[in-house]
Order: structure tokens, then C-alpha cells, then sequence
DNA sequence: TTCGGCAATGCTAGCGCTATCATGATTGGT
DNA sequence: ACCAATCATGATAGCGCTAGCATTGCCGAA
């Protein structure tokens, strides 16, 4: 057998080095170490390569928090999101690191859980460490949220929906907007029987309000609610209890392609494209599957990743217009 | 019109109350906020009383980046995901925090894109803010990050494989044994003429070398193998360039989604059973959508969320086996 | 020659907190 | 009544780095 190495306990061994120990090996001051790491170009070359050499021997790894403390900078920034697992939002939290990652910013990412005590928690865990912005889906679901935020006086961007007053900046869309548009659609194809599926966090409850309000306003009668867990599995089960509509609304794309397996099991859909659908189904979100179902989902598309990386511009440039409407799309397929 | 709020600008307006302020107005010591904050067991109720009177009076928002560089210790874990958008990962990143933020531990997060460059990038990014642990998908591409990993002398976790020698521990399943079990269903089905298609970074590679060795073993000519960019789309699109295969394997259930899609537009696909099929089709990863295609998918499931919560435990106790394979489970359902 | 100007480097004093070791105040056992 | 143990609190010295001025040496213009 080959000779086994020594696990890598923690705390065993010496400690990484520090700048004035790099600093030492160089002959020069730590300054001029954390020179070379910060701002290459103000040393001057010979010096810089000595340096260079010896953080190379050394297995020199900056101390970014100490660096945090010293320069009260800690190009983090803190993102809170409702769920990242099967969620529209890792779109937005991917346009974002990819905007800011180039610049030197790491993400601290978040989940709330769609839990109002966990989201004040989870706001108050992410402050502590002084990110240089936050940025998260919503807004705070607590006066206590939002004061913490404003007194944090660090950029703060509000995502996915469009607030009266935001905190400081928002990116987003108008959920009210994009149910009125589904509903003003399908009232357009003569249904008449309507239905909203989704969860009830405040940005679908703004779709659903969206759409009821256009389709009373049209004279349908007012659209059923159902609110479902968040599963696509939930999207499956909910036909049994939307009996004789020809219009659903989806607040999102997995229960639309949830709903849209069990009307294609129930005999209720077909190859046609919208208007030939016993039963129209559009969703929110435009889920890359939706493209492939038989027949394909209408949605309304929303830009996900852009919103990302309109979040990061927000809080690098504080000029300029504090709110973005990244605007919606009904995308039109077979399935509404 | 209202008077409008001053933008709250950073940088304006007094700077956040320190421990020493909060202090002073308490009439304490900072040490004893500080034990407020971190040990309120220890100090006197009354006096306890005060100080937390004095710290919701001011608005105290502890300073974990000073925290974290006089203990030593950041209370933060590195995460590093090829990507999280659309990706099955974001179920191993939920299963990690959901374990870590109650025990007051923040997850930063990085993406490497598939890049070996920008995975080192990134791994060195991470360990500059000192986490107390970092959790990786599969291993260190370049020998050079797995230098810095060991020598950081912190917790590493390595997933979605099982490295011969980890760096420190893992927690994943055998990948070649999933693409091994997948071919030896397929010959076992009768299938002839078999094909691989997938993206190309080490897990896929080694699902792909199970799978051919397997075929091969078996007698059936080595498989084709296609390389797809990681779209569903990319996965409809495959079809073409599959001639006449009865049994494909893929390595991740979006393109296996695709797929079973055009094959629905070909023709080629039935609501029978798997053995029915013309063209079997197996994905890896259980995506939920998997349940509602026609034909609905079947696939190799793998416990991605576990994965997350068995790296979590790994970080924490150092006892114990350091190598934990959670084992995956091929799910026929009507494709193949 | 003299001196302003600039480039390269260094010194000092913290950033806001915690580890460590005191110190004073109480308590209980004998 | 005495001492040791226990509890509650405090003083001090950093953690590893950077901001904000020096300081040094060298060049060219007057």
C-alpha cells in the first residue's frame, strides 16, 4: 500500500500566510503586498515581480475579510430569494453573478422560503455582513424588513414587480398588467368560464387580481381561484377541481404544464393551435419545457436573467431611473 | 405633493452604531454586548434586559466582518455549481441551506460555467473570504485548485461523484455505475443499436464510459455519442442525428425531455409501456416534468437534494466515513 | 546649482469585534 | 467567620488588512 497522507484537519499545520509575512519574504512592506494584489499597476514592475514571486511560493490567498473590515468594501452583496431549487429566480440570480462576478462581487445567496419571519431573519443575517448592495425578489414582507433595509444605506433592488415606493431602485415587471393581458386575451377568443391557479405570495396575488379585475370588468363572471403548492404535480391535480372552465391562467409555467398533462390524459386538449383548445392554458414564466409539450404552452414571458443583470447595474450606478419595467410577453402557442 | 424622502444614499447620514456605542448607552462594557449578541446565557437577565433595550433603540446590526476576522472564524460556507439556473444543482445548494442557515451560516455562492478557468477563478475568490467549509460539484479540475483547497485547511466537500482520493470527503453516487445500469436495461429490453447524448464535463463522461463499456461488454456495436449544448431544445434537436437507434440514454433528463418530444412529432413514440417503445429513452435526475411527458420518463434518479444535506453534515462532524454514496435508482415509467 | 514635481515606497493608526485573562461580587460548606 | 468555588463583568491586546498621509530619490526646468 501506498503511503496514506495526513488528513487535512482543520487548524492543524501552520496558518496561511498574511501579507507581512509575504511582505517579509519580499523585502518590502505589506503595503506594497496588498499594493500588488489591489493595484498592480502603481508598483513598479521589478519590485512587483518579487512580490509576485514570493505570494507564489507562499500559496499566498488574500484575506478579503480582514480587507472588508479595513476598507469598509466588502464586494459581496447579499441576494435573498424566495426558493433557488426549481425556480424561475436562479435565472435571476445567474444574470446578476454574471454581471457582477467579473467585477470581483461574490453572491450571498438566501431563500426565505416564501416565510415572512424567515425573509425579516434571513435580511438581518445577510446586513450583518455588510454587503456592498442587496437585492431580492419582492419586497420586504415587514415594515421592520424595509427599515432595516433603509437604514442599511447600501443600494437596495427590488425584483420581479414594480412598487409604489420602492426602498431605494426595483427592476421588474407589472404583475397586475400581465393578468389583465391573459384575461383581455382570452375573453378576446370568447371564453367565458375563467380560472387563476398559482400560490398566493404577493406577486401572483397581483396576476390574479389583474386578471379578475379585467374579466369582471368585461362582465364574465368572477374567475375561480385555486391556490396550489408549488409542485408541477399540483398543476396536474388541480382539474379535478376546475370543473366546466374553458380559460386558466397560470401563475406560473409548471402548473400550466401540470394542468396541461392532465387535460391531455382527459381527453380535454388537442394538436390544434389556441383557439381549437377545449380549454385554454396559459402560464407565466416561459419555462424552456414549454416549448415541448404537446400542445406547446402559451406564456407569458417574462426576463428572468435580465432582471439579474438590470438589478446589478441598479446598484452600481445609483444615476439615472431608480425603477426598470423589463415588461411582459404573451407568447402565443397551442395551448391558448 | 408629499415631501419625498431623501434617497437614502450610501455613505449619508450617521454610519451604522458599533458594538462600543451600543456599549456606552447601556452603560456596560462592549464585551458584554458582545455576549448579548453571542451568549446571552451568560449574562445577568437584568443587565441583558439593557443592553437589548439599547440595541433595538439604535438600531444594532452586529458586524459579522469584524467578527469573523477576530474569531477567526466567518460562519459562511463556499458553494461551488457549474451553474444554477435551470439546473438540477439548485436542489443540492436548497438541500445544503436549508441544513446550514439555521445554524447561522451563510452560503456564498459561485458558478464556474463549466470553465475550468473560471473555476479556479472562482475557487480562489471563495477561499479570500475565508469560509469555514466549501462544497463543491465534482472535483478540481486543475490540480492547481485542489492544491489551494487542501492547503486552506478548511472542510471540502465534493459532490455528485465519488473520487477515488477525495481532497477531503464526498457525497455523490457512482456515475459510471448509472450509465452501466442503464445499458444493461436496455440489452435486457432487446435493444440493438444504443446512443449516448449529453454535455461533456466529467459526470457525463463518466455515465457515457459506464454505458459503453457496458454495451460493449455485452456484445452490442459501441454507441454513438453525441455532445449537446445544455438546452431541452438541444435535445429535440438530437434526433436528427441519431439514425435508426432503438434505446438512447441521457445524461440529464432536459434533453431527454427534448427528445422524447421530437420523437412524439416523428412518430416515434407510443402510450405504451416501455418494452413498446421503438425508441426507448432514459434520462438521469428525476425532474418532476419527467412524470408529465407522453410518454411520461423514465430515468435514473439521483437524491440531489440529500446530496446537499449529506455535504452539510460531512462539513460539521469530521468523524466518520468521509466518502458517503448516496446510490441512484433507475425509475422505468413509460419511455424506455 | 536649486528646487518643484512626480514616481515609488513606507509608517501609522485604526476598522469593529472577540479571546484571554483578570477582577469583583456572591454564595455555600464547614 | 473563613475560604474556595461560582457567577457576572471588565480591561487589554490583537485579528489582517487599508486609508491617509509622509518620505525618499530622481529628473528636468530655470
Amino acid at each position: 500500500m501506498t503511503p496514506v497522507d495526513p488528513p487535512p484537519v482543520p487548524g492543524s499545520g501552520p496558518s496561511a500566510p498574511t501579507l507581512a509575512e509575504v511582505a517579509a519574504r519580499a523585502g518590502v512592506s505589506s503595503i506594497t503586498v496588498s499594493r500588488v494584489v489591489r493595484l498592480p499597476e502603481m508598483v513598479a514592475p521589478k519590485t512587483r515581480e518579487r512580490v509576485e514571486q514570493a505570494m507564489r511560493e507562499m500559496g499566498y490567498v488574500p484575506n478579503l475579510v480582514a480587507g472588508s473590515l479595513a476598507s469598509a468594501r466588502t464586494h459581496s452583496i447579499g441576494v435573498l430569494v424566495p426558493t433557488i431549487a426549481n425556480s424561475i429566480f436562479a435565472d435571476t440570480v445567474q444574470g446578476l453573478s454574471d454581471m457582477l462576478e467579473p467585477l470581483g462581487y461574490s453572491v450571498i445567496l438566501a431563500q426565505s422560503n416564501y416565510d415572512d419571519v424567515r425573509e425579516r431573519r434571513m435580511l438581518s443575517a445577510l446586513l450583518s455582513r455588510r454587503p456592498d448592495a442587496l437585492v431580492m425578489v419582492g419586497s420586504p414582507a415587514t415594515p421592520d424588513g424595509a427599515e432595516m433595509l433603509r437604514r442599511a444605506r447600501i443600494p437596495v433592488v427590488e425584483t420581479w414587480d414594480l412598487p409604489k415606493h420602492p426602498i431605494d431602485a426595483a427592476a421588474g415587471f407589472d404583475n397586475y398588467a400581465a393578468g389583465a393581458a391573459v384575461a383581455r386575451h382570452m375573453i378576446a377568443q370568447g371564453r367565458q368560464r375563467l380560472a387563476f391557479i398559482g400560490g398566493d405570495d404577493r406577486r401572483a396575488a397581483r396576476r390574479w387580481t389583474g386578471f379578475r379585475d379585467t374579466a369582471e370588468a368585461e362582465g364574465l363572471a368572477r374567475p375561480t381561484r385555486l391556490i396550489l403548492a408549488r409542485t408541477a404535480l399540483a398543476g396536474a391535480g388541480a382539474l379535478a377541481q376546475l370543473p366546466k372552465v374553458d380559460g386558466v391562467f397560470s401563475a406560473n409555467d409548471a402548473h400550466a404544464i401540470g394542468l396541461l398533462s392532465s387535460l391531455r390524459t382527459a381527453g380535454l386538449s388537442n394538436a390544434g393551435p389556441g383557439p381549437n383548445q377545449p380549454v385554454a392554458v396559459i402560464g407565466l414564466g416561459d419555462l424552456e419545457m414549454g416549448r415541448l409539450t404537446a400542445p406547446s404552452l402559451s406564456t407569458v414571458r417574462v426576463h428572468s436573467g435580465a432582471i439579474g443583470r438590470t438589478a446589478a447595474e441598479l446598484m452600481l450606478n445609483r444615476d439615472g431611473l431608480r425603477v426598470i419595467d423589463l415588461g411582459f410577453e404573451l407568447v402565443l402557442r397551442d395551448s391558448g
